[in-house]
DNA sequence: GCTATTTGTTCAGCGATTGAATTATTTGCT
DNA sequence: AGCAAATAATTCAATCGCTGAACAAATAGC
């Protein structure tokens, strides 16, 4: 969890400033074609002087450069564009999960510069040992993006379980970890990041939120809304609304995997009955379809099933539906709910997505009252493997883009 | 539903003072106790002179005035409390349900000026012909603000069904409108409205969407993020996140009456089957209880129903019982999707609270993951039976606190 | 080569905030 | 009473950043 955001203060008159340096910055970095100084002044409803002044503080903050210009159509001089910079601040993302480490940074821009991928299962692994073999790979990271320019103004760090709002990791069932003072253990460690006004240096986040973040700000852009759901082990949900993350009253929202879809049911180590990740947990579907349970690398089970089923493999295919139905009962409590209208299917479920998504889509056309007006859209996560590191690293990258001004006070 | 506010425009130079406006209006508004100019900009950050300009530019509106002076220890020029008017621009409410019809007139500190309520059963009557009733209930309750020198600015409906984004009433089920547009109906009288810009002259909202915004303006100020669960004949909920309502992609948020709860149970009307309307609705709980569903009036079966729950009667009992525990599988969906610490029971639910609430905390406890560390409260509305409509009026009186340049700019 | 057109910059003007100085009003102390 | 300290609110010149119009730059079409 972050400290975002301070709370609506005193609108001084440099805000002014701030507020307008985002607001371009953020039309520049939200715009399909590069725009120009005049097209931002359109769009904004600033004078093109403004614009003007503006561009020139972005521009001396390397935050933006001035792309070839665009080939145009009809008379008048021509625009010359504006693109994010593909140097200056970057964001580093980390992601701890039960069987591999990952690193990577991400630019401004969106793109991944750098991606370092270690398997690994963790389980056996001490929390403080998992974190020291992170912040290595992530010293390689900060090399390589120091190579191109690239300076890296925060971190954050994904990890399948509950985090408090201090990043204290509560519980991560699957990893075994239980209370681990996370940014205490990495403050031992030579840090890594240039520290910048308006940007932690280090967040904590779940994994399922990271990786809808992940979603949001993959291109092409998607909608604004959505529930992007992570199945592994355990099913955890990100829920994205008007394009910033619901995080809850405490930060523990999204835990989609109880869901109580048989009230009645199996019983959960949650102490809970019958919910979801009983019935559509990757272990609960490897199972079902009569895999041994030996097999404990989870992308090679799901790989594994996906194999199956796609071989017509009768026992795959009645434990996918079987899943699915399941999914989609949980999924129709939330489109009822909260009115979404794009469900995304990610991790170990993207792989599965061919399977379980009619089902899933047969009982939200059967239980969701408004599905006959607003067509619910489900689809797979366009994300790989790490999307919880690509997402972290992506959502320290939008910070700056939402405050610039504590990046521009620094290079001052 | 409503057409609310521009999408995140360019701040402009004169953007400041209104910002400024609604800033220093919105913690008038918020204060405990009358607050001083130099609290003002102590709390908001702004300087002591920034703080008076403001504020006279409010007092020559109209929207605050100054009280007496608050009884202060210590040396020192004594402060003059600033308050919201007790005149000026008021909220108009109105509500059309299954049997009855509510106007009222709420100030700009919440207060509730004026209440007319028509029992009627609206099931037989033409949606114009109700409408039509409630303009004329309108009218009345308009003269009689003006007595007292309210000047209506908006006004806002609560309709128990289904609103699109242009006021059309595509379902409501239990009233027998379908696809009325409203809008068009209540331009065909004369106009009780004064517009104000940023403020619309009409809304038309969900009944249980509405209710929930008159709970989070209901003095003492609660939580900011809660559930608001108005158990009529059908089910609706409110979700307010971090004080605003969530109204989802379409504004068909908080349809917690078709959640399931029993996947393979009751069929629905819905379409559905073992949705929570099925086992907590008004009706299912009447019929459960052993009583005869020929007590039409909604508020009356619930009343017997406390009754016969409070002399003791195993059956009214028992029927409570099931109820809750199916609104608590249904509110454990919930918390463990969104987080919230908070859940209101409203409409008929409240009177029906001391039964309901220990096996809906039951299942909260049991299923909820996070209930170890954070509790959640579960308790009745404090509004009474009409709040729709007072949360309704409260609204458009929200509206000329966060906005309040616009009415400036009207009164010269 | 000239005109129309569009982009981007320059500059005086202005509105709103700022910070310091000033005035206003009360409490506490002698 | 009288005076100093303390707190509240206002006044005013300075400053910051937006505005609007005029101007310079660069291209297409005739």
């Amino acid at each position: 969890m972050s400290l975002t955001h301070a709370p609506a203060g005193g609108v001084r008159q440099g805000s002014l400033r701030e507020l307008n340096l985002a607001l371009v910055l953020g039309r520049i970095a939200a715009a399909d074609r590069p725009p120009s100084r005049a097209d931002l002044a359109t769009a904004t409803g600033l004078t093109r002087a403004t614009v003007s002044a503006v561009v020139e503080d972005l521009l001396a903050g390397q935050l933006v450069s001035e792309s070839e210009p665009a080939p145009r159509s009809g008379a008048g001089r021509p625009a010359r564009g504006l693109v994010l910079a593909d140097q200056g601040p970057a964001g580093l993302g980390l992601e701890v999960n039960v069987d591999y480490l990952a690193v990577c940074v991400v630019d401004l821009a969106g793109q991944v510069r750098h991606r370092t991928v270690h398997r690994v299962d963790l389980r056996p692994v001490a929390p403080a040992d998992a974190l020291a073999r992170l912040v290595e790979m992530a010293g390689a990271a900060r090399d390589d993006a120091a190579r191109e320019d690239l300076t890296l103004v925060g971190a954050a760090l994904a990890v399948p379980g509950l985090i408090d709002d201090a990043g204290l990791v509560r519980l991560a069932p699957n990893l075994g970890w239980r209370d681990v003072p996370v940014p205490e253990l990495l403050a031992q460690h030579p840090p890594l990041i240039e520290e910048v006004p308006g940007v932690p240096a280090l967040t904590v986040d779940n994994e399922a939120n990271l990786a809808a973040l992940g979603e949001l700000h993959s291109q092409p852009p998607g909608p604004l809304s959505f529930l992007h759901i992570s199945g592994e082990v355990g099913i955890g949900a990100g829920i994205v609304l008007d394009g910033a993350l619901f995080r809850g009253v405490r930060g523990w929202s999204g835990e989609i995997g109880h869901l109580p879809v048989h009230p009645e049911g199996r019983p959960c180590r949650c102490g809970g009955q019958g919910c979801l990740e009983q019935y559509a947990g990757q272990e609960a579907i490897v199972s079902a379809a009569g895999l041994a349970r030996a097999e404990l690398p989870a992308d090679t089970a799901t790989a594994r099933l996906a194999q199956l089923a796609d071989a017509g493999d009768a026992d795959a295919l009645r434990a996918l539906h079987d899943a699915g139905t399941a999914l989609g009962v949980a999924v129709a409590s939330v489109v009822n709910l909260l009115d979404l209208d794009t469900v995304v299917l990610g991790g170990g479920y993207a792989a599965l997505a061919p399977w379980l998504r009619p089902p899933v889509l047969a009982e939200i056309d059967a239980r969701v009252l408004t599905a006959a007006w607003s067509p619910v859209t489900v689809r797979p996560s366009t994300l790989g493997a790490e999307a919880a590191a690509v997402g972290a690293a992506g959502s320290v990258a939008r910070r700056i883009i939402a405050q610039p001004a504590g990046w521009l006070a620094r290079s001052g």
